[in-house]
DNA sequence: TGTTCGTTGTGGCC
DNA sequence: GGCCACAACGAACA
C-alpha cells in the first residue's frame, strides 16, 4: 500500500507517547503526520481580579504544569523526528480549516467523557450558522475518525451498559461490574512520519506564562512539581521502585502532614493531563503485586486509587448535571448557606483554624494537597462547619489544583459534603484533634503559616487559647497576627448535624423531588434559628460578662 | 421488607 | 494501638 495519506492527531489531554492508540493509529500507514495542539483562548484567558467567587479560570500553577507537559511532548515528538504544531483559537474551527487546507484523510483524537470535550466533539459552529457534527463533517469530507477511549481504564459507556444504562452509585458495585482493565500498546513506535508541508498557518510555539498574558499576576510560590511525561515516568519509576512501600499502599494510613515527602506518588496532575497512562500505571503496579507475597487491594490499595477515578469518570459520564446540585438526580437537595464572608475566609486561610488554613496555603502554594487534608477543609466548608454550598468549595478548587479533574473533583465535593455516595453526616473532621494525631508538634502548621513558627505545640492547633504572654512570646497576637476562629466548631458542627438531619427528611418526605422553594423554607428557617441561638449565645455573654 | 455493608470520625477507655 | 459508644445514612441485594 502506497503510503500517500496525511494524519492528524489531536491532542487535548493524552499528553504523551506511550500508550497512546490516537498516535498509533495516526501514525500507520501515514506519509505525513500532522500532532495538533490548540489553544483554546476560553480556557487560558487569565483572570485579573485576584479572583471572584466561582471564578473557575485555571490557576497559575496548573498553567504553568500544563505548558511544561506540552513543552515536554514536543519534545519528545522531536525525538520521534515529529513536531508539535501549536495553534490558537476555537479549538473546532481551527481544526477544521487544518483538515481542508492539509487534506487530511484520518482525524484521530483521545475520547473524552468531560462536557467541555463532548461538546466539541459533537457540535461545531461554521461560517453560516449552520450546525455540523464534527463526525458529520469528516464523513462527508471522506476522513476517517478515531477516537478511542484511552484516557481511563475502562470505557465508562459499557459499564453503565453493563448496568442497564444506570452508573454504578457504589464502589463495591462498580468492582463488579469493571472487571478487568484495558492493558495499555505494548509497542512503542521509535519514529514517526514526517510532518508535511503545513502552509500559510501561522504555527505557534509553545508560548511562555508571560505571553499567554499571565506575567502580571503575583504568586509567592509555584508548585514544586513541574509537568510532562518525562517527569511522569521518572515518578513512576521511583514510586514504584520501593515494591514493600507498593504492596502496603492503604490510603486511608496515609499521613495528610507529610509534605517534605508526601504520602502518595503524587501522580494524580500527570493522570489529569494523561501525561502518564492510567492503564500503564496499572500494569506495573500489577507486575508489582505479582513479585511480593502478599499485597493490599482495592479501595485502599494503590491500584484501587486508580479504579476510584474510573469509578467517578463513569458515574460523571452518566449523570446529567454531575456538577451542579440542581437537576442532579443523586445530589441530595441541602439549603447551604449563601455566606461569602464564610467562603472567602476559608480560601484565603483566614479561618483562625490553624490545621485548615495550613491546607489552604499549601493549596496555593503547591496545587496539591494530600487527599485527607483535602477532606478535611472539605468538611469544614460544607457540612462540618461553614455550611457553605459544596460548589463553591469546587470551584476554588477547581482553579488551584493542578490535578484538578472534572468527574473526580466533583464526585469527592458530593461525597465530603454529604450530597451523594456517602451520606453519614455525623462523622466530622476535627479542624483541631484531626491534624493533631499525625503531626502532634505542629510542623505542617509551621511550615506553611511562618507566622506560627514559634508558638508553643501545647496551642499550635488552638493559638487563641494561648495565654497572652503566650501569644507575645511567639510573636503572635491572636487577632492581630493571626485572626481568631471564625466559628466554634463545637457549636458550628452541632448546627451543622442538625442542619443535615433536617435537609435529610425534606430529602426523604420529598422522595428526592425537593423544589426550590422547599430549601428556601428550610434555609429561612435556618437563619431564624441561627438569630435566635445567637441572641441567647449573647445574652449568655452578657451574664457571664 | 429487612439485612448487610460501606476506603479515610471522635472521644473515652483500657 | 485497639475497642467501644455515640447516632445513624442509603445503595445493593436478598
Amino acid at each position: 500500500m502506497a503510503l500517500n495519506n496525511s494524519s492528524l492527531v489531536w491532542f487535548r489531554k493524552g499528553l504523551r507517547i506511550h500508550d497512546n492508540p490516537a498516535l498509533e493509529h495516526a501514525r500507520k500507514d501515514s506519509k505525513h503526520l500532522y500532532p495538533v495542539f490548540v489553544l483554546d483562548p476560553h480556557y487560558l484567558q487569565p483572570d485579573p481580579i485576584a479572583f471572584s467567587p466561582g471564578s473557575s479560570r485555571a490557576g497559575l500553577n496548573r498553567i504553568k504544569f500544563f505548558l511544561e507537559s506540552l513543552v515536554d511532548l514536543d519534545s519528545n515528538l522531536q525525538k520521534l523526528g515529529s513536531k508539535l504544531l501549536v495553534f490558537k483559537g476555537e479549538p473546532v474551527q481551527v481544526l477544521i480549516r487544518l483538515l481542508k487546507q492539509w487534506d487530511v484523510k484520518k482525524l484521530c483524537f483521545e475520547f473524552d467523557t468531560e462536557p467541555y470535550y463532548q461538546s466539541l466533539d459533537k457540535i461545531i459552529k461554521v461560517f453560516d450558522n449552520l450546525l455540523l457534527h464534527l463526525q458529520d463533517y469528516a464523513s462527508s469530507a471522506g476522513i476517517e475518525v478515531f477516537s478511542p477511549v484511552s484516557h481511563t481504564l475502562f470505557n465508562p459507556a459499557d459499564i453503565i451498559q453493563k448496568n442497564a444504562g444506570r452508573p454504578p452509585l457504589t464502589y463495591q458495585s462498580f468492582l463488579k461490574l469493571a472487571g478487568t482493565p484495558s492493558p495499555p500498546l505494548t509497542s512503542t513506535s521509535s519514529f514517526l512520519p514526517p510532518v508535511g508541508v503545513t502552509g500559510d498557518y501561522e504555527i505557534l510555539n509553545v508560548p511562555t506564562i508571560e505571553e499567554l498574558g499571565y506575567g502580571d499576576i503575583s504568586q509567592e510560590e509555584f508548585t514544586p512539581f513541574k509537568g510532562g511525561e518525562s517527569e511522569a515516568l521518572k515518578r513512576l519509576r521511583e514510586s514504584l521502585n520501593d515494591k514493600e512501600w507498593v504492596a502496603s499502599f492503604e490510603k486511608p494510613k496515609g499521613d495528610p502532614s507529610a509534605f517534605l515527602k508526601p504520602a502518595t506518588t503524587v501522580l494524580s496532575p500527570y493522570l489529569k493531563f494523561g501525561c502518564l497512562s492510567s492503564r500503564y500505571f496499572y500494569q506495573c503496579v500489577q507486575d508489582v503485586y505479582k513479585n511480593v507475597k502478599k499485597h493490599t487491594s482495592p479501595p485502599v490499595s494503590l491500584n484501587g486509587q486508580l479504579l476510584w477515578r474510573d469509578f467517578y469518570y463513569t458515574v460523571s459520564y452518566g449523570t446529567p448535571n454531575f456538577d451542579q446540585m440542581k437537576d442532579n438526580k443523586i445530589c441530595k437537595q441541602i439549603p447551604w448557606d449563601d455566606n461569602d464572608e464564610l467562603l472567602i475566609a476559608w480560601r484565603e486561610a483566614r479561618t483562625g483554624y490553624p490545621w485548615i488554613d495550613a491546607i489552604m496555603v499549601q493549596l496555593r502554594q503547591w496545587g496539591w494537597m494530600h487527599h485527607l487534608a483535602r477532606h478535611s477543609v472539605a468538611c469544614f466548608l460544607t457540612r462540618g462547619d461553614l455550611f457553605v454550598h459544596w460548589e463553591k468549595g469546587r470551584d476554588v478548587f477547581d482553579r488551584l489544583l493542578i490535578d484538578s479533574d472534572w468527574a473526580i473533583n466533583n464526585g469527592n465535593w458530593m461525597w465530603l459534603s454529604c450530597s451523594s455516595f456517602f451520606y453519614q453526616y455525623n462523622r466530622i473532621y476535627s479542624p483541631i484533634s484531626f491534624g493533631k494525631k499525625y503531626d502532634p508538634n505542629g510542623a505542617y502548621i509551621r511550615h506553611f503559616l511562618p507566622v506560627l513558627k514559634d508558638m508553643p505545640k501545647e496551642y499550635i492547633y488552638e493559638p487563641w487559647t494561648a495565654p497572652i504572654s503566650v501569644q507575645s512570646k511567639a510573636k503572635c497576637l491572636i487577632g492581630r497576627d493571626y485572626p481568631k476562629p471564625v466559628v466554634d466548631h463545637a457549636f458550628a458542627s452541632k448546627d451543622c448535624k442538625r442542619k443535615m438531619g433536617e435537609a435529610y427528611e425534606l430529602n426523604r418526605r420529598m422522595n428526592g423531588l425537593v423544589r426550590e422553594e422547599d430549601l428556601k423554607g428550610l434555609r429561612r428557617k435556618f437563619e431564624e434559628d441561627q438569630d435566635q441561638s445567637l441572641k441567647s449565645r449573647s445574652q449568655k455573654q452578657k451574664l457571664i460578662g
